[in-house]
DNA sequence: GATGAATGAGCGTTCATTCAT
DNA sequence: AATGAATGAACGCTCATTCAT
């Protein structure tokens, strides 16, 4: 097989798999993932049923693979955090936060819908213990560098505060006053005087 | 029929009702509503499958007298908060809130779980919508007694909080310190002095 | 519920159970099993696929009761061997074996074509192993007693007989001599003087 | 085209037809035809799927290839029966059949499996019905020559005790005496006297 | 009121076959 | 000659719902 043929192909392996973790992105998201038929994926990505299963070995196979690239994602995300000013770091964070459940509320939601899933997917409890952890740890140091008190216990209300904003902000919707908690919180903690 | 004959089929009825959905919230909160069959259901409650017809149209409507059933349970519960003592109720709130997740953990991701799934179950978000409200405007209330600043939006940052710790704690487990977190909490919001 | 309605239950089940494994039989006889699809028992048996599961839990299940209706059916043929006289008992066997490879072809074609795929289904394989040994038995006594010399090894050859020759009368068909070679194989072995 | 790029092409045909039916034949008797699939037998051979279907035109037609292909290979093992003593004739072919069935068991099994399958594979049907007439044929001249009473008869007993003793052998595996068998079949029919 | 046999649409998945390159 | 991406019909199976009794 010649080298042009082998990258054509990968080329065309890459854009199909594209094709169908977005149409599966975009439809776990607004009905979720039971209630997402492969069927639906097919038609919505312009394919055929088979050819799904040419790329991913089963439906959940295709939602691990779907996670792992939302990670990938976040992680290049979180490497913008060196900084040496923890307020700066601390306020990044928030901002990032809130532009995050504006812009993706719906992959936001899915997410937390499948974490709570404990014992059917285990891979997404297991990524999302780790990210908490994660969080958890970075938002602490901050806090501590800050001089704020209490550090490791705060840092586990804020990173609750987060997820809980997510939440409520998906069943208010519009009218859930983001910009103005945005602002609240960072003023409340960034610029946190001893 | 006599009234007699009549009220004893009426509390045959009621009787029925209340197993199916004593089994049924059992067996949703543990495998998930998808994940539980009306045969499942059926079994647990010791009736046969075309019983709980009879009661309740579709597996969707059952859903819908559960949730309204633990909404009663829980208008009663919201009783208590009558006191004088607005750091005692706030406290009261905080305990209960905390018993609550910790006693009745997968009853309460059941509801989060149903209440991220937006569009599919109408009725879970309204009640969802109104009883979140409810609780803004009882914090707030309780933060404005004691002249905790901005009332308002700390209000919407403890409920988001509660929500949030509720998530933490079915991702971590029993490593999730529910018992620091409540006493620090507490100590923070109810020892309040301006 | 009452007795009646229990009975009259229990009375459907086992017809449309039967019903079900009649169709099996002639289809995985005629087609054979991988052939067969749950659809077309369905249909043959006039009912719908969904009620073939209420009675077996998967195509494999289906096939392991089928096979045990026909195994149960040849004990009762094996307890007509209560006899004195071996000569006339074997006689007998073999009277019977021609009867079932000219009546029953289709049916002895799917149990050997079953038995052969030993890894894919254990059962058959186990049930075919243990009559196998039955029938070397039984054959062995009855040389034994008539005075056959290296009855063990004879047993074994004439069991060999039957089952290649209910391979070749699949295979010839019509032209196939049973009569003759029924005949042939009695006068042989039955009629055997030391 | 030149002829020698013509032989050149031929060759390279013949090779992965060759590679083809090598891989088919350990899959179809390791696994079962059905069990088989297009795309195992491609990797097998080291091959492309689609290649395959410039050779074959279906899975069928390169199912009958490879039949045809055994078969030749068994003419020419039928040659070697060109000897003046029948009774050695016979023995070698004995011989011959031991050997196989203990060598060659899996492909053995394949092709009586397949042997089953009258309607489904005609192609094999003709084939098997061919070899078995020309096989009675032979024993029967054998027999006769040796002075064998009832040879016609007593060489299709002979054939089906070949066939049924296959069966037996795939089904009690290790423990069937074939060594045993083989002597004692040898001494009965190749040591006759009259 | 109560039963459970029966239905059928829909699911995730497989695989022989086709065809553009 | 050779590739493998793509297709689509068919498969075994599930389950909410209906209905005769």
């Amino acid at each position: 097989m010649s080298p042009d043929r082998k990258s054509r192909n990968e080329e065309i392996r890459e854009a199909s798999k594209a094709r169908i973790l977005d149409a599966a992105l975009e439809l776990f998201s607004s009905h979720g993932y039971e209630y997402t038929s492969i069927s639906q994926i097919a038609r919505k990505a312009g394919i055929s049923k088979g050819l799904i299963y040419n790329y991913y070995a089963s439906k959940e196979e295709m939602l691990e693979a779907l996670i792992e690239n939302l990670n990938k994602g976040e992680d290049k995300f979180l490497e913008i955090f060196q900084n040496d000013d923890p307020s700066e770091v601390l306020e990044n964070m928030f901002r990032l936060y809130f532009r995050e459940i504006r812009e993706n509320a719906e992959v936001w939601k899915m997410i937390t819908a499948l974490s709570l899933q404990l014992e059917k997917f285990e891979f997404v409890h297991d990524m999302a213990l780790e990210k908490l952890h994660r969080y958890y740890k970075l938002i602490e140091q901050q806090l501590r560098a800050i001089g704020y008190p209490d550090a490791e216990r705060e840092a586990k209300v804020i990173a609750a505060v987060f997820d809980g904003m997510g939440i409520h902000h998906l069943i208010i919707r519009d009218d859930y006053p983001l910009d103005e908690l945005e602002d609240y919180l960072i003023s409340k903690y960034c610029r946190y005087e001893k």
